[in-house]
DNA sequence: ACCTGAACACCGTTCAAGT
DNA sequence: ACCTGAACACCGTTCAAGT
């Protein structure tokens, strides 16, 4: 049944990174599909309700790692994040421009501070850590996406890491 | 001459206040001054060059004290910047949706990397420390500014001081 | 110097109607 | 179930013309 449904997420995303969010219109993405823009409602109530769509698709595959140290947990989940945005063109206006707390987002939260209390940091401690580690990965990332400027990539990563650990060092030594 | 430049410049920001980024249209904003909306190309020559104005604007004010510890310097540049954030709505989304280098920017980044270095700070950790502090002030607020569901100002304080403390106490530790 | 009027090429969205 | 046609109420921007 709902398998245009799919077809239309799937050429948005498309067209998402071939034309970027601004290019990303109604109009423009039902020629795509040969069809007029009306008929994408029957599909997705509103372009509001396209894009949920597509930042919960863009998002699904971010994940924290089942095994391994705190550490590892929060480097995994920030990277995880980072890599989705850059994955796609405007991918951290469009993930951070509409993310309420998003079913998965708290997952992933809730998760990783588990993951700290079981490594016996307090659970007051833990819920700021996660909160400050992921502030700082959107906003590294979202910077680093706005800005025109491309630096190498393998130096973003450096510079991205060498941020996550002063966090993580931060953190570990406000263990008691 | 050209103060009713500013006074197009003064009405958008409080349009901005007012209606949100979305609603700040050309039109509405004319209808505002008593004039049509073609009459506003003579005093900017496009809306992004309205908006790149308002952030010129909204983030003047931003700076870091001359004097003190570095890390008060820090945590004087992390607040000030949530702060013009938060001081208009949508602030983040406007401000940090466009800034490109920016004059201003810049040289609250290097005053900030001369303040740790004159620390005893090494210049590369330097950079690195107010790259991580930004980011995550940035970051911090832009999700801030964007969930609906406000808890009181006082937490969200809080919240925000903890993290930074945090990230201050990595950088501390990672000095020689 | 500043503004109007009219136009151009677009938007998102709704809704009756078709197949 | 899916799509068209036509409309509605908007956009940003340009440009000749007015004062």
């Amino acid at each position: 049944m709902g398998q245009r449904r799919t077809e239309v997420l799937r050429a948005a995303i498309e067209l998402l990174d071939e034309a970027g969010l601004d290019a990303l219109t109604m109009r423009l993405l039902a020629s795509r599909l040969g069809v007029r823009a009306s008929a994408l409602y029957r599909h997705y109530p509103s372009k509001q309700a396209l894009l949920d769509a597509m930042v919960a698709s863009l998002v699904g595959p971010a994940s924290v790692p089942e095994e391994g140290t705190w550490e590892e947990s929060l480097r995994g989940a920030a990277s995880g994040m980072r890599e989705v945005m850059l994955a796609h063109r405007d991918g951290a206006r469009l993930i951070s421009g509409f993310h309420h707390p998003g079913d998965e987002a708290v997952a992933v939260f809730t998760r990783l501070v588990e993951a700290l209390a079981g490594a016996g940091v307090p659970a007051e401690g833990a819920a700021v850590a996660v909160d400050t580690v992921l502030a700082y990965a959107n906003g590294y990332t979202i910077e680093e996406q706005a800005r025109k400027t491309e630096w190498p990539r393998a130096e973003r990563d450096r510079a991205f890491d060498a941020g996550l650990e002063l966090i993580i060092g931060g953190i570990r030594t406000s263990l008691p």
